[in-house]
DNA sequence: GCCGCTGGTTCAACAATAGGGCCAGCACTC
DNA sequence: GAGTGCTGGCCCTATTGTTGAACCAGCGGC
C-alpha cells in the first residue's frame, strides 16, 4: 500500500501547476491568481499558498501589479529533482541517546518515508563544539540535503545555521535571538510546577540537578526553577543549582556536596533521565532512601523509568505526538511555506510516581 | 487544464482502498479500522468515511465485533506484484520494547530500505497467547508480506509458522523439533558462564531471577544455569530459580520468599535488563546494597545499564552486528535459497562490573 | 487626477480532519 | 461465568485547511 503523497488543495495544485508549467502551458506570465482561483476553483488564498511553493522552488517570480512572471525553464529545476533527504544531527551515537529521542527519530524517519523522503543520521561530536564551522561547512557540502534537524543543538550550531541560511528545525529550544523554527517541551513550565509540587508537598531546601551543557532547554529549565520557588508564598524556601555532565562521575561530583552539608536538600529536580538512574543508585549507596529521606522528581522520562521502584514522579511524554509535529513543521521548513512560526511548546503531563513524599519532620 | 477530482482525503482514501480491494490485496477480512488509520495515516473518523463509500457500494460489510468483511471477489489471484515488504511481530508497543531490541529492529529496518523492502511493525498481545492460530491467520491475510520476522516468539507461534509454512524468520530462540530459521543470542552459554564467575568468585547460594514466559531463550537461560551450577566443582553449591513478568510487582512478588529465607541467595542473575532495574532498586528498598550484600548479574544488556552505580556485570552485545546477521539470514528467506540452515549463536561480550564480588565473610 | 488591473495581507466563518472517549458485540483465557 | 482485549458504532472537542471577503500598495493606461 503507498500513502497519497500531497492531502491538501495546496499541495495537489502546486503538483498541477508544476505540471503545466512544465508542459509550457504559459509563456511569460501567469495568469492572474483571480483567474486561476476561478478556473481550478479554489480560494485565492489556496492558490496562493500553492504558489508560494512554486516560488520557493524558483519556478516563478510574483511582481506586484503586473503578475507571476514564469522563470525561464533553462535550469530543468535541480531543487526537484535533487535527492528528497531530510539530515538529523545527533551528537552520540543513537543507541547511547536517550530512547525516547530514539523513538520520535525513528518515527519520524518512518513518516518521512510516506512523504517521499528519506531521513539520514548524522552523529559527531565534533559538530556541538565549541567553533563548528569547520565541521558544519564540510557536511553540508558533502550531504546536499533538503533540510536538516537539529537536536540538543548548541547555541553556536543554532547561529551558524542561521548564518549560512540552510533549510533547518531544531528540535529543542532556541537560545535568544535566534530565529529558527523550532519545537521542543516546555522545561521552564515544567521545572517551575516541580518546584511547586515540592514545596506544597512542604519541602523547602529543594536542589535541580541540571545539565552542564548550558543547551537552551537546561537554560529553561533553571529559570523555571527558580521562578518556581522565589515567586512561591514560602519565603524561606531556597534552591539550588549543581551541574552534571550525563555521566556517573560527574553526577557523583554533583551530588556529594549537596549532600555533605549539614542541612541537605530535601528535594532533588534531575534532569536527563539516565542521571535520574544514576542518582537513584548513588543515594542508595549512601544509604539514603527515596523518598523517605529525600524526594526525587525526574524532568525527563523514558520507558526504563517505569522499572524503577520507587516510580520516579516524572513528565511524561509521548513520542509519537513530538514526531507527528516535528513531521508537520518539517515539511513546511521543506517546501518554504512562508508563514512559519514556531507553535506552542508541548507540556508533558505530570505524573505523581512513589519517589515524592513530604518531608521528614523537622526537615522541611 | 484538469481539475482533481477528489479533494478530501476521505475521498482519496475511498478511491485508494477500492484499487486494493480490486487488487486482492485483503483475504476474508480488511484490517481493523484503528489499523487502517495507522497505515494510512489519517484519523479513524476519516477512514470510517471512506469505509462509508465502500460500505455503500457493496465491497465490504461491517460487522461489529468482527471487522470489515471483504464481500465477494474470491480473488484467487493475489500477490501479482506484490509489494516488497516484511513484517515484524512484536508483543509490545516498540516504545515499551527493551532500547536494544528497538535499535535492531531499527537498524533492519534501514538495511532492508536499501535492499528495497520495507519494514512493516505489527504490534499485538493477541499474536502471543496460548492459540495464536486465529490472529495470525487474520494477520497475515490482512497483511500479505513476503516475510515474516517474530521476535520474543512464543512456541505455539513458531508451530503455526511451521505448519502454515509461511516464509518466517525467527529472531530469538526456537524450540525442539521447530525448524525455522533463527539467530539468538546464546543464553545457554551465557548463564553457564554467569554462574562460573559467580562460584570461582566464593557464592554457594545463587539464583536466577528468569522470566516466567518460558520463551526458548529463557529455558535456554535455565539449562545453562542450572549446568553451570551443578557440573561445577563444587557440589555445595546450590540453585534456585524464581520467575518474573518483566514488570515491577512480579519481580517484587518473585524475589521476596528468596530474600526472606534463613539463608537467602548471595549472588543473583537476572533476566531483563528492565528487571535488573527493579531487582536493584527493590534491594535498595530492602537496606540491602549491591555488591556487599548480594552480587548481581545482568544476563541481557541495554544502554541505560550503564547509568547505574556499581555497573552492572553483564554480558553486552552489539546491536548492529545482530541486524546485519539478521538481514542476511531475511534475504535467505525473502529469496527462498535453499540451503537455510541457521548460524552459530551470538555468544556476548562478558563484561566486569562493579555488582559482583566475593561474598562477605561466613556467607559462601 | 481617475480607473482597473496586479500581487500582499489580514480576518472571521466554515468544513474537514485529528484524536480522544465511551459503548455494545464477539472471541478467547482463566 | 467473569474478565480481558479486540472489533465496529457513535460522540465530542480542538486543530487545521479552506473559503470568501475586505483592504492595501504598485503598475499601466486614460
Amino acid at each position: 500500500m503507498t500513502l497519497i503523497p500531497h492531502r491538501t488543495v495546496a499541495s495537489q495544485l502546486a503538483v498541477q501547476l508544476r505540471g503545466e508549467l512544465a508542459k509550457g502551458t504559459w509563456h511569460g506570465w501567469l495568469p492572474s491568481e483571480r483567474v486561476l482561483s476561478r478556473t481550478l476553483q479554489a480560494s485565492r488564498n489556496t492558490v496562493r499558498a500553492a504558489l508560494g511553493q512554486l516560488k520557493a522552488d524558483g519556478l516563478i517570480e510574483p511582481v506586484r501589479g503586473l503578475g507571476n512572471r514564469v522563470i525561464g525553464a533553462t535550469h530543468s529545476t535541480p531543487a526537484h529533482d535533487q535527492a528528497k533527504t531530510v539530515g538529523v544531527l545527533i551528537p552520540e551515537p543513537i543507541g547511547r541517546l536517550r530512547p525516547l529521542i530514539a523513538l520520535w527519530i525513528d518515527e519520524l524517519k518512518d513518516l518521512l518515508v510516506e512523504e517521499g523522503y528519506r531521513l539520514r543520521i548524522h552523529e559527531g561530536r565534533h559538530y556541538y563544539q565549541t567553533n563548528p564551522a569547520r565541521a558544519l561547512e564540510r557536511l553540508i557540502g558533502q550531504h546536499p540535503h533538503s533540510a536538516w534537524v537539529l537536536t540538543l543543538s548548541s547555541e553556536a550550531m543554532q547561529q551558524w545555521f542561521v548564518r549560512r541560511g540552510a533549510p533547518c528545525l531544531v528540535a529543542g529550544s532556541t537560545y535568544p535571538e535566534v530565529t529558527l523554527p523550532h519545537y521542543d517541551l516546555d522545561y521552564r513550565a515544567i521545572c517551575r510546577h516541580g518546584a511547586g509540587v515540592l514545596l506544597r508537598l512542604g519541602h523547602r531546601r529543594l536542589a535541580l540537578l541540571n545539565r552542564e551543557s548550558r543547551r537552551a532547554g537546561d537554560v529553561d529549565s533553571e529559570r523555571g526553577f527558580l521562578e518556581g520557588v522565589h515567586r512561591s508564598t514560602h519565603s524561606d524556601a531556597t534552591a539550588d543549582i549543581a551541574y552534571h555532565r550525563d555521566d556517573v562521575e560527574s553526577v557523583a561530583r554533583a551530588l556529594r556536596p549537596l549532600l555533605d552539608r549539614k542541612n541537605p536538600p530535601t528535594a532533588l529536580v534531575v534532569s536527563n533521565s539516565y542521571a535520574y538512574l544514576s542518582t537513584a543508585s548513588l543515594l542508595a549507596q549512601r544509604g539514603l532512601r527515596v523518598p523517605q529521606d529525600i524526594s526525587l522528581i525526574s524532568r525527563d522520562d523514558d520507558p526504563f523509568l517505569g522499572s524503577l521502584v520507587p516510580a520516579p514522579t516524572r513528565y511524561r511524554v509521548d513520542p509519537h505526538t513530538f514526531a507527528k509535529k516535528m513531521l508537520s513543521l518539517l515539511l513546511q521548513v521543506l517546501k518554504r511555506t512562508p508563514a512559519l512560526r514556531s507553535p506552542a511548546l508541548l507540556l508533558p503531563k505530570f505524573t505523581a510516581g512513589g519517589s515524592t513524599c513530604a518531608p521528614a519532620r523537622g526537615e522541611g
